[in-house]
DNA sequence: CCGGATCCTTGCCGATACTG
DNA sequence: CAGTATCGGCAAGGATCCGG
């Protein structure tokens, strides 16, 4: 579990900080486009609009957002050129990349269970 | 990568549907008080209250909810006993327990790199 | 091409109250 | 103890415009 409950040990204090720090990282990337936009890249880095193109469905907006907040974790790294037009481009972080392992086995779990879930979903709204 | 473009090939339909269908469940998953209650059970059964317990800050609604879209698509399994006090426990079905191994993945992925991030949050925020 | 700001809509989520 | 319904605040996120 992410936030453990630590009583009574002398260092309380620094458990339950790390522990709401624990649950603050896993409430930025544990959401749906966070994670989108991990798996985006492969190995590559992604300029802007390609990351952009990756994610359907996605809007300008959002994407800005959630890859500032990437950054400011240090999940991915950006690069902008001064050049017209301007060029930015987006890599992993080496904690990006762990992550994008976890994040990869989670779209293997989806595509694996793919049928079960339609069956269940077919089953409940019955 | 979840959606995945195919076109030109004869599957093209079947392929964009089943595409359509794993974004969805993606969305559904990739939430973050959805994998926390994934992630909530060792591998007990639990009742209501206890998942409560265990994640802190869940409101009763909100619990309710995202119990009922998991139910739904068949990560968790729901028994009623009819008695008073009423007593209901939730379980995880075999695709709930194996994106549990997912989820823990990303939990031990956010205890790895507490360092690193808080450290890059304050580079960040100067 | 990219980022920021604004406006506006939507839906999440908490609080509360009531039923079985 | 667990579920449902209702209300309300608030933040997410889409659309658009402008500036670099």
């Amino acid at each position: 579990m992410v936030t453990q409950q630590f009583r009574g040990s002398p260092e309380e204090a620094d458990l339950t900080r790390a522990d709401s720090l624990a649950r603050e990282i896993f409430s930025d990337v544990a959401d749906k486009w966070a994670l989108l936009i991990i798996d985006a890249p492969g190995e590559r880095t992604l300029r802007f609009g390609e990351v952009r193109k990756e994610i359907e469905g996605i809007s300008h907006k959002t994407l800005t957002q959630n890859l500032r907040m990437l950054e400011r974790n240090g999940l991915v790294e950006r690069s902008a050129y001064p050049t017209v037009p301007p060029r930015v481009e987006y890599t992993l972080t080496e904690p990006g990349e762990a992550l994008r392992e976890t994040v990869h086995g989670m779209c293997d779990w989806t595509h694996r269970h793919l049928g079960h879930i339609e069956a269940a979903r077919h089953r409940f709204d019955a």
